[in-house]
DNA sequence: ATGAAAGCGCTAACAG
DNA sequence: CTGTTAGCGCTTTCAT
């Protein structure tokens, strides 16, 4: 009868102290061993792991934070995780997260900055580093949240703090180029939430291109970055129509495809779509769509690598900002059925072409 | 100058050492006020929340969690965050979560069982309780884990520990009896994983159906729940081909209609198909897909609100199973264009018929 | 290379 | 009602 001790005697597992006890050697030895291996004989920590082993010793991982704060977490604030725009970017945060031995604290804000606000707070003490994915907080207050606990933004761009993001410029210019090479002579983009730095950017580029290759360019919105956003950017379009459109992101394109199409206009031959990212089902949706792609999967993997670097860089400390890295990934223009040549004549298709 | 501390000492806020060396009270009674109000004077406690206030107290989750336990962390754990019958699974559980103030730590462990299992372990200390969203381990595993912590499991059944999931079979059959009604005299099921709950119920209630209303059935598969195993039941399907098909969820009844629409066949004029889930995307594809919807949200929700009130109810200690909840929610059918009568005749539509 | 001891910040008996 | 006193399990100087 080895084990004396009531089994009903420890909540959870074995110490650094049982296992001490059992090998014979002091508690920081059995420590060291695990956390600091090599500053500890090689024969004496071999025995130890093998106790520890048979022992079924596991490091409470709560007792290590305290003292140390690393409790091997990393926020990840989505604005939406029931956005497809989302799946992927959590996939490749989860996976480099992975990786390097973190794991990953998810927190949905469903759009709301309050909820944001909220998350953050509640995140932060118990977390290492924080990405933001698509913030809707101002500047100011990323600056606070980041000065607290390294940070890294998604889908936005800032000086002073880590960011990765598509490179929506280049993406948007070809896009635009795109319709300009199918006969189109004027544009509509169909905008995002204000709150939205991809807005901005998306919108800015668009008249830029448009400007340069002698397009005109017009904004209608904004709109919720949602289906039922897209139905509404729809009706808008409707009341003056054009004969092509890009929308904000798939889920507003998917969504004003189905209401033209639902008005009486044929998509692409009445009007071109182009949406934004590429989301699951921008390929099986009717017509697919053509979308500049973003390399979601790498955006969300990239951030959380960032993140990592700069914690192993030691930017532990208040105050010290460590380098602030920005990378912009390429975008590609996936052409697919949502756009053609643009009509010869117009035909009317919305029930009422001059509004109510 | 009152505060006379050097700004640069402390890394991370005042504790609640300081607040009450500012209030001239016992640490003990500043820790009273906020972990258990009630048990302290209400003018004291008034007066250290406020100084509290102003100090910018905020108490050390991890400090707390320590001697506690109370991480006010909870785990999920999903088989594939890319995939849509996740989203509102997700969005439900963060919630009702985040209304009971706990945050979710989500791991996504890409239908792997080892992925699994790893994620599980490196989770389980630090949260209060688990919810393993489909879960592919084996029902003794997930025992072993229900051991160590209050554990739900969402789209699966089991005696021992509580669970959440659809209400599969009505759902299948009411799948049966629509396709019944439509004319069609043979089913064909398209498989999901082996591994998964839910693919064997839905096929024994398929077969059950098919049995009481006189058609018969068979079994193609298994595939990956995916589009691109909808993709390879489309081929497997055409070596034989029938009237209609079920799958085993909408990933893979979407990649099945894209792959026999690529194969020449007409949905649903040669063939229907119903899908499951009512995942996004269900309703834009082409055609839209007849499936049998579940209440996503909900399921995601009602799994952490059972977990939290096992929590409450103290099922801290090991061996008290704490009482098992199990919950069936309604699913229903959605009657979409996927569906349609079966042809009187069949039309050859495959490019092959008879296999190679 | 290893041991002793002092915390990390908070909670929880147990007294008063 | 409030103060005292031990820890929670691990890390980390500082000695030895």
């Amino acid at each position: 009868m080895p084990d004396a001790d009531s089994d009903a005697t420890r909540r959870s597992g074995p110490t650094i102290y049982d296992v001490a006890a059992a090998c014979g050697v002091a508690p920081s030895t059995v420590s060291r061993t695990f956390s600091r291996p090599g500053r500890v004989n090689a024969e004496t920590a071999e025995r130890i792991r093998q106790v520890a082993a048979e022992m079924g010793y596991r490091a409470n991982p709560l007792a290590r934070a305290l003292p140390t704060g690393r409790t091997s977490l990393l926020a990840v604030i989505v604005a939406d995780v029931t956005n497809p725009f989302f799946f992927d970017i959590l996939r490749g945060a989860e996976t480099a997260a992975d990786e390097a031995g973190y794991t990953l604290l998810v927190a949905d804000v469903q759009e709301s900055v309050d909820a944001e606000r909220r998350a953050l707070d509640r995140a932060i003490p118990m977390v290492e580093g924080v990405v933001l994915a698509t913030s809707r907080m101002s500047d100011s207050s990323i600056r606070v949240a980041a000065k607290q606990r390294p940070t890294v933004v998604l889908n936005r761009s800032m000086t002073d703090v880590s960011s990765v993001a598509p490179d929506n410029a280049r993406g948007m210019r070809r896009a635009v180029e795109h319709l300009a090479a199918l006969g189109h002579t004027s544009l509509t983009y169909l905008a995002g939430p204000e709150a939205s730095w991809a807005d901005g950017v998306r919108w800015q580029a668009l008249r830029e291109a448009a400007y340069e290759l002698d397009l005109k360019a017009r904004r209608l919105g904004p709109f919720p970055p949602t289906q039922a956003g897209g139905i509404a950017a729809a009706q808008a379009f409707a009341r003056s129509p054009g004969t092509c459109a890009i929308a904000y992101n798939d889920l507003i394109a998917i969504g004003a495809m189905r209401g033209m199409t639902r008005l009486g206009a044929r998509i692409p031959q009445d009007v071109s779509i182009v949406g934004f990212d590429n989301i699951f089902g921008a390929d099986f949706c009717t017509p697919a769509l053509t979308t500049v792609a973003a390399p979601l999967r790498q955006l969300g993997a990239l951030a959380v690598e960032t993140l990592i670097r700069e914690l192993r860089s030691g930017a532990r400390r208040s105050g010290s900002p460590a380098r602030v890295r920005s990378a912009l990934l390429p975008t590609r223009l996936l052409e697919r059925d949502s756009t053609a040549l643009a009509p010869r004549r117009r035909r009317a298709w919305a029930a009422s072409p001059g509004g109510k």
